[in-house]
DNA sequence: GACCGCCATTCGATATATGAAATAGCGTTC
DNA sequence: GAACGCTATTTCATATATCGAATGGCGGTC
């Protein structure tokens, strides 16, 4: 369900590209010994780390020393292995304490989830990379249909990604890019989707009717904190044949006034 | 240097050390960054963020940029403002989803805060220093006694200090220190304190009557995640008047016997 | 009980991140 | 419309963070 790159066997090339790149590699460095104990099931060492991110291990004690000292990250002093630290959740709460989108909208989220026993998510659209989700609304029956506030997924996927396709100003080269590097349950091809995002684009809302995940609908419809440029999106996730039994369309129709409704109040202000 | 410091009244002094101390300064300068965006209530400029930690407006640059390119903070590109991104929330995600104490607590805590009508915390105890609120159970009716996971406190303030200078072995002196900065509604003498102290340590609870905020009281109990280091607690807060009416000892009894349990459950493994 | 292997950690030379000053952009004022 | 004050940004010498090798420590094995 989120998009765990499994990029093991080889030491993290994009990082190296980043510490090139920057003029503060250490803070790139950081970054992915986060991400990386982020991933892990369990704490990791010192070499394992160093070894997974193809960092020399004394550098990397240097990062994991100021990341322990800035309490991000946590040293058993038995085991010597380290952990993600509850520092991050005070960065997250800052985050969500500004944000007004989620504060907006959290309550159409439930609403809607409850109307229509859907799963309902407020995308943060990060770029063409990918998107975070930053706001849910589970609705009491469909367990099934997980995901938590801060999962990332690939921009361009499911319904969401049309939406960000049809919307954003993107070449076709680059989302053609993009496209072939998703995995889907039952990939359309890329006309086809075309034709599926020009569509979004007349209609004002996305569906993905199970090429995402077998026998899941998706349906997104864009949010604009400016105008002109798509930043975020209200995604409802429901059961393909519920959804067919109980209204696609009335699902449709309220959640894409609902989006406008949000984008009216985030760009008036 | 010097000048700059008197220019500024307070360029961030810790931070000096801190970069001072470190192998990694950039990353010392990057959380301060983070936490500096995280407090503020709009996106800051360059010059205002550089000012404020005391830095140099080209080291501040180049790390504002690594952290718009890990996506921990966004720019506007129009005002050049910086502010904390959604990238923060995926990790605390990734906190959340492998800590133990948090999935084993909520219940704990939920139930405990609708039989009582109380809002209950569990808290990460970080060190001396400070705590942070990592679940919440607030119950229906109290808004007044809003808290939000991610929050800090100082270690040594109300119950829950009681029971971390109780049952962590810190030394008297430094104990006495930390005292000495904390900012109570109704300050307790130290020696008032130190008799509370030794109480906590007796009785396997602490309770704050009114000193950390007047009316309101608080009882906090240890929970262990490893024998001998505490590591967590439980923390219950009412309304003083309400909780005297209503049973604060069928509060304590309910509180302490749950924590005990969590202990027992995080140590067994 | 001494060896071995793996790990975290220290140490010193060198490539490089940093900081002061210079430059470039941009809105405001006169 | 030019000049000002403010901002972000680039430049480039130098203090310093980084790297690789050497050290120290711990647990397992024979």
């Amino acid at each position: 369900m989120t998009d765990q790159r499994q990029r093991h066997p080889r030491p993290d090339r994009a990082l190296a590209r980043a510490v090139e790149a920057s003029k503060a590699p250490a803070i790139s460095r950081a970054a992915a010994v986060l991400r990386l104990l982020g991933k892990s099931d369990a704490p990791l060492g010192l070499q394992s780390i160093a070894r997974d991110l193809g960092l020399v291990p004394s550098t990397c004690l240097h990062v994991l020393r100021a990341l322990v000292a800035e309490e991000f990250v946590s040293i058993d002093p038995d085991t010597k292995r380290y952990s993600l630290e509850a520092g991050v959740l005070t960065l997250a709460r800052h985050w969500l304490r500004r944000n007004r989108f989620t504060d907006l909208a959290q309550p159409v989220l439930d609403r809607i989830g409850q109307s229509f026993d859907v799963t309902v998510l407020g995308v943060h659209i990060v770029g063409l990379d990918h998107l975070i989700v930053v706001a849910v609304s589970q609705s009491g029956q469909n367990f099934q249909l997980s995901t938590q506030v801060g999962s990332r997924f690939p921009a361009l996927i499911s319904a969401t990604g049309r939406c960000i396709a049809a919307f954003g100003d993107h070449s076709e080269a680059e989302l053609e890019a993009r496209f072939r590097t998703l995995r889907w349950d039952e990939p359309p091809t890329f006309d086809d989707w075309r034709v599926q995002v020009s569509q979004t684009r007349v209609q004002g809302f996305a569906v993905d009717a199970g090429n995402y995940i077998s026998g899941v609908t998706v349906v997104a419809a864009p949010v604009w904190k400016t105008p002109g440029k798509l930043s975020h999106a209200l995604v409802a996730i429901g059961i393909g044949s519920a959804l067919k039994r109980r209204g696609l369309p009335a699902l449709q129709d309220a959640l894409v006034p609902a989006a406008r409704t949000l984008s009216n109040q985030l760009c008036g202000e």
